[in-house]
DNA sequence: CGTGTGACTAGGA
DNA sequence: ATCCTAGCCACAC
């Protein structure tokens, strides 16, 4: 019997690694993705973040793109959101980038 | 079933 | 250093 899922097993799996992203961390597209096996579809993590919207477990917020910029701070409900979710947990961001990104960045194949 | 689009990334000028 | 182009996969129409 084949189990109709709700939604592509690709969508579910970004949730799971975004879910995995520790508090105080953040995560780029790519990073997700190339996670996945797919490191070019960087997009399609966007993507699936669109639908993670309807999820609360998944902290969309913490994932930015490569330069630590808030590109879907707009698909908060309001370019605030975003940002505010990342004060929030300890990041600072000025110019809707993360300031020391880099030390807040966490790699899920690579969780130190 | 074909076309278009997108919360990206990497490479070239 | 900045700016532009191409590639990529999945979903919606």
């Amino acid at each position: 019997m084949k189990n109709k899922a709700t939604e592509s097993d690709f969508f579910l799996r970004v949730y799971d690694v975004v879910r995995q992203i520790p508090d105080r961390r953040v995560c780029s597209y790519g990073a997700i993705a190339a996670h996945l096996g797919m490191p070019r579809s960087a997009r399609m993590v966007g993507w699936a973040m669109n639908a993670a919207h309807s999820k609360p477990d998944v902290p969309a917020h913490r994932v930015v793109n490569r330069n630590g910029m808030l590109t879907g701070k707009h698909h908060f409900g309001g370019p605030r959101v975003m940002q505010q979710l990342l004060e929030n947990e300890g990041h600072q961001i000025e110019n809707d980038q993360i300031l020391n990104f880099k030390n807040s960045f966490w790699d899920p194949s690579n969780p130190v």
